[in-house]
DNA sequence: CTCTTGTCGACTAAATCAATCGAGATGATA
DNA sequence: TATCATCTCGATTGATTTAGTCGACAAGAG
């Protein structure tokens, strides 16, 4: 598994921000609780997703999280490398001065590898949380046509 | 980085060999330094490739190691799977039935989990040695057209 | 004032990673 | 048959990462 738990914890709030977004201050328990995530982990998450400015909060009583930009300007692969790193597939694609590939400029795989890199980045930095509330809905819309009645 | 070290040195040592597949046995302290991997480590790494049929071996003196397919029969995708383990960005996609998402066939990122999955495995599943392999012997061609006079 | 909520840093248990080591078995060759 | 190069196997290790947990504290609405 390539993506950790953290980051897909992190994706997820980010996801239930973005869905509530325009509607005021989001508490923590309630995202711990719609996207099943580990209340005090959660905190964590979000605290770090406030650093990196993706996220601010109110404190207090009807404090909580909400997002600082709209849902359509980002991405999932934004979120993903501030909480994950670079995302390539090894480190001398990404420019890690502290792991140089000792066969860099001969290796046999590196097209390989930036082929891999360029097949991630073209979906995650392609996808806006706004993507995956569309596609939710869509879903939902889908499910009527099938189950009900 | 999502591939770890012990899959590049494990790719990069059955990719030595199939380099020089049909010469007999391959000794281990030859891949370990073409290849430039620590040769303890190599050991056990070729002992466990063994084990999954990937090579074999030959043992006393002018001992060594081969592959037991051919290059063009061999995905680096197979060896990767391995190594790693399941190639699924995340664990509820590859149906690990110890981590089960909570959300399962409700969560929003699902579908793009399968993209990328889909987009890994046409990469790392269509990628034989043999290719590259080729791949190499067309960079070496191309070398002499730009540099050499 | 109080109750609810975010804030912060420290802490930890477990797993994984990246090896290393020593002693032994095998087999080609002289 | 002796020798030497080579593979074999299990044990062990130190560092790092992962996935959390905890307690005390600060802020703000009513």
């Amino acid at each position: 598994m390539f993506v950790s738990q953290k980051c897909q914890y992190a994706l997820r709030a980010v996801f239930e921000l973005a869905r509530c977004h325009g509607q005021g201050s989001i508490k923590i328990a309630r995202i711990a609780e719609a996207q099943a995530i580990p209340r005090r982990f959660l905190e964590v998450i979000l605290s770090q997703l406030k650093q990196a400015g993706f996220v601010a909060s109110q404190r207090g009583n009807k404090g909580g999280y909400f997002l600082t930009r709209p849902p359509d300007d980002l991405t999932v692969g934004e979120v993903m490398q501030f909480v994950q790193g670079p995302l390539g597939p090894v480190s001398c694609i990404v420019g890690d001065a502290k792991n140089p590939c000792p066969l860099y400029g001969n290796c046999a795989f590196l097209p390989m590898w930036k082929e891999v890199q360029k097949a991630l980045s073209d979906i995650y930095d392609n996808t806006t949380f706004q993507d995956l509330i569309d596609q939710e809905k869509q879903k939902a819309v889908e499910g009527m046509f099938c189950y009900s009645i």
